[in-house]
DNA sequence: GTCAAGGAGATTGTTGACAATCCTACAAGA
DNA sequence: TCTTGTAGGATTGTCAACAATCTCCTTGAC
């Protein structure tokens, strides 16, 4: 998503705010896949008129958000395995890119500090096995300040874009502390590779980290689709 | 650009139709960078209301084509020259993950005869050294095979919208003889890679491609960016 | 019981009008 | 001369209504 750096709109459009309300629901999964957006009944709970609602949808559909059929409306994506498989491959070359232009930054020390500290704090997390949401949004947070050192605005964009798609799944590869430990190597790998200015290592880390994370994220979606099948059978 | 491949709406959208129609407009240059685009005289023009205006321009904004300024409307975006650089990077890379993708598709035996067809034209073109657009059109139409040969929908869709805001820059690499010769040497070898299934090859080949255009094209602007501040210290 | 035809209601697509904001030109004052 | 203030027109932002289309339920025939 090109974000509006140009200037800094204190206050976000009102098509903004709208698309941003309904993308956090499709992520969180209030709105369920498949599940239909009707325009009035949002601009009825938004208290605007469809206009806005309709530009709103068409910005989410460009983010792959909704999918918007001619004369039927919005529907949450809903995205098969071998989708989700080929956002991964998608990320995972970008992420590298990305990672690898922030080893290669001479003026990456600035920040250098903020990631260590954030890395710490995901190590600290890794530890205490329990909370694995507060894990998840570390490296959330932890990917937010890549994306803050990321000079290539439109490679933030993209990657933005891609993760809020994969967002869903991206936890289910973060469900076990085993999975959790292996993850806190690869960020201390990366921030150490980001520290030595090895672009080339910065990029090969994210590369493997993109690619666990979607092999476990797809290892889930199979076991959970066997499950569908395997009751779909005992029904009929 | 996410392209409907859900159905096959045989009539495009208004929205759509609009959209793409203003989108040759701007790359072709009918529109020149930084100018302003007013809704009114688009909907007058096309004979119809400002709303669908409004909502292609919004779909061009998530391209990148137009930027669209909190209550002053959309104006034609204006690259610089790092943010074309940028864009050449990211392309680098995606071209790289496609031609690989399309190596290792146990399925590419049916469309390389076609393909093969298409290098033979662009060798052909290259010989022949005076048409530098049609030799231009033929890399197109090449790789539009190639989108057409990979099955990842949202890679083909991301690298469309990217290629589409480097159009004009692209042609600037392929404005020598000799950087047409070393073009269709590139595609030459990628075909062979792909017939051989070799996807490591495919993919730094691609890498390469890009490049070399990316280097060309940059070439290119900074001599024109060069000639212009010559041009304005005269003047002062 | 299944399937097709029809119609009422719901939903999207498009429009024209009004409100809010921005830009330009011009004038008044320092 | 330069700055500041202020109309006026131009442009975008939003809205409500109408037209076109789709969905779903009912009805009826086989």
């Amino acid at each position: 998503m090109l974000q509006p750096a140009n200037q800094s709109p204190l206050t976000l459009s009102l098509v903004e705010q709208i698309a941003t309300r309904l993308s956090e629901r499709i992520v969180t999964g209030v709105y369920a896949p498949a599940q239909r957006i009707m325009e009035q009944a949002i601009a009825d709970e938004f208290q605007v008129s469809r206009g806005p609602v309709r530009e709103a949808l068409r910005l989410l559909e460009k983010d792959g958000l909704v999918t918007i059929l001619a004369r039927r409306g919005a529907q949450v994506t809903k995205l098969t395995i071998d989708e989700v498989r080929e956002i991964f491959d998608i990320r995972a070359m970008l992420n590298g890119l990305r990672d690898r232009a922030i080893a290669e930054d001479p003026d990456r020390a600035r920040n250098l500090p903020l990631l260590e500290k954030e890395v710490a704090k995901l190590t600290r997390l890794a530890r205490e096995a329990a909370q694995g949401d507060a894990y998840v949004e570390a490296v959330a947070q932890l990917n937010r300040r890549l994306g803050q050192m990321l000079r290539n605005r439109r490679l933030k964009a993209i990657l933005d874009s891609l993760a809020l798609q994969t967002l869903r799944y991206s936890q289910l590869g973060l469900s076990t502390p085993q999975r959790r430990r292996q993850s806190v190597q690869h960020w201390q790998k990366l921030v150490k590779a980001i520290r030595d200015g090895d672009g080339v290592e910065a990029e090969r880390i994210a590369r493997q980290r993109v690619n666990d994370s979607r092999d476990a994220a797809i290892a889930r979606l199979q076991e959970a689709e066997k499950k569908l099948a395997a009751r779909a059978t005992r029904a009929a």
